[in-house]
RNA sequence: GGAGACGUGGCAGAGUGGUCGAUUGCGGCGGUCUUGAAAACCGUUGAGGUUAGUAGCCUCCGGGGGUUCGAAUCCCUCCGUCUCCGCCA
């Protein structure tokens, strides 16, 4: 959510920079910005009101104590008064604020002024490429067919007990993504991350505090008798930790990690897109976090993008990084880094990572603030990432190590998984 | 799930209709004293809105609603916590 001050202040701008996010709503910042004037002005109002009406309740108290019950009674008439006007304009308050609130919540994240125009991941810009192709022969198998050849995944048994999209992880299969879950979590307590295990369901609070609603209602599921939502990624509970928080400029930055599954409805998808594992209903992540100062968070961003390119790095597998366009920038988003992974057989690049700054926009939704040394408050900056979603690093890791008759687990994988080779 | 108790400022804990945004203690911050520190003493210390404003004014005692001239204090409701019983990984 932005800031009604900043919005105020800058309108030209951000309407400016919000067309490269192909949002040219602008009705609904007039709007908006016409409530905020009312809402002042009401607001004036009744606090002119309120205050009269304090002084003459304070008064009749005085009055009773002195025994001028005529007085008092004359008084209490004028508060009676008073007191319908203030519920008048009480009333016309909440109204105006409850619109203008919902008017903000649909009003998308400023992207970043370095954040190119664009429509689709076609207009996405490669930041950069790095480690070596392997190498592939005809006889070079899809994750999938590698999947049922070792005995790793059920898709079909997961299609009974659930559906499609809910796999089954058997033998070294499980004990692969046990292994990734330990890695991961491993390098990022490493890397200062402070290790959470947080609820896979939400309460819809949370839901709005990170942004996934309004705006994504309908991509998660919900369980409509306690009204909760399961998580899409660990980032809705984590950075929701830190709702309705003043935090020390000195505590700063807070740096969480959590391993969590993932659950995601993905409506629409369909095609080459959701075959075996490259997308799923319920997936497993590690999700890092950070809570930094508002001056800090596009260091910040760096420092994480290279972290995680780290891990790609150890995975010994062909990445490439690159910058979304506006388009493709998601609603809450000011600048977003996409980490690809390169999968042999399918010979196409698969996102295994995606890391976001965004600014005051989820601090702003959460009332997550920061106090200054000089006892000033302002909202604090959240970035987050995936450091890294399983699946589509098992799918590449599958089919870029494939050999004859067996698949080998990259080094410094096998302390985990205490096996070297897939036969 | 059933019965009961309770939710007050960073924490502890008063206040049960009238200048209470709230006694007090601890913690935090500033000062006096000290070579320095501790102790002691003095002062200060919540959040939001409006505003050029750290000035004034208004709002907030779990959330929402109600009674009243006036509510932290009474009523309703929701949420949460605790105790006992039941059930249970």
């Amino acid at each position: 959510m932005l800031q009604i001050q900043y919005l105020r202040d800058h309108k030209d701008e951000i309407i400016k920079r919000l067309a490269v996010k192909n949002f040219k709503d602008t009705a609904i910042i007039d709007q908006v910005l016409e409530l905020d004037q009312q809402r002042r002005e009401t607001q004036r109002q009744l606090d002119d009101t309120l205050a009269e009406s304090k002084k003459s309740a304070k008064a009749i108290g005085q009055l009773m104590k002195e025994n001028k019950k005529d007085e008092a009674d004359k008084a209490k008439e004028k508060t009676t008064e008073l007191k319908q006007k203030s519920k008048e304009l009480q009333e016309r308050l909440n109204d105006i604020t409850n619109k203008q609130q919902k008017l903000l919540l649909d009003i998308p994240n400023v992207p970043h002024e370095s954040v190119p125009a664009g429509n689709s991941e076609d207009d996405n810009i490669l930041i950069k490429e790095d480690g070596t192709k392997p190498e592939v022969s005809k006889d070079h198998l899809p994750h999938w067919e590698l999947a049922k050849k070792f005995n790793l995944i059920d898709f079909d048994q997961g299609v009974k007990i659930t559906g499609a999209g809910f796999p089954v992880y058997k033998n070294k299969g499980a004990r692969l993504q046990r292994a990734l879950q330990s890695f991961f979590l491993d390098s990022a307590l490493e890397a200062g991350y402070d290790e959470v295990q947080p609820p896979l369901l939400v309460n819809e609070a949370s839901g709005y505090g990170t942004g996934q609603l309004p705006d994504k209602d309908g991509q998660m599921y919900h369980i409509p008798a306690d009204n909760f939502y399961l998580i899409p990624t660990a980032e809705v509970p984590i950075t929701n930790l830190y709702r309705d928080m003043i935090v020390d400029e000195k505590d700063l930055p807070l740096k969480n990690s959590a391993y969590s599954a993932c659950f995601r409805r993905e409506a629409g998808s369909y095609g080459k897109d959701v075959r075996g594992l490259n997308r799923l209903h319920q997936f497993d992540k590690v999700e890092i976090v950070q809570v930094v100062h508002p001056g800090k968070s596009y260091e910040t961003l760096e420092g994480m993008l290279n972290y995680i390119i780290s891990l790609v790095e150890k995975l010994e597998l062909p990445y490439r990084v690159l910058k979304l366009c506006g388009g493709d920038t998601s609603f809450a988003a000011a600048l977003t880094y996409d980490v690809e992974v390169f999968s042999a057989a399918q010979n196409r690049w698969l996102e295994v990572s995606s890391v976001s700054n965004f600014e005051a926009f989820q601090a702003n939704r959460m009332k997550l603030r920061i106090k200054t040394e000089d006892g000033k408050k302002q909202p604090a900056h959240t970035l987050n990432g995936s450091a890294l979603a399983f699946p589509r690093i098992l799918a590449a890791l599958l089919e870029n190590n494939q050999q004859a008759g067996k698949i080998k687990v990259p080094r410094v994988l096998v302390n985990y998984t205490n096996f070297e080779y897939i036969d």
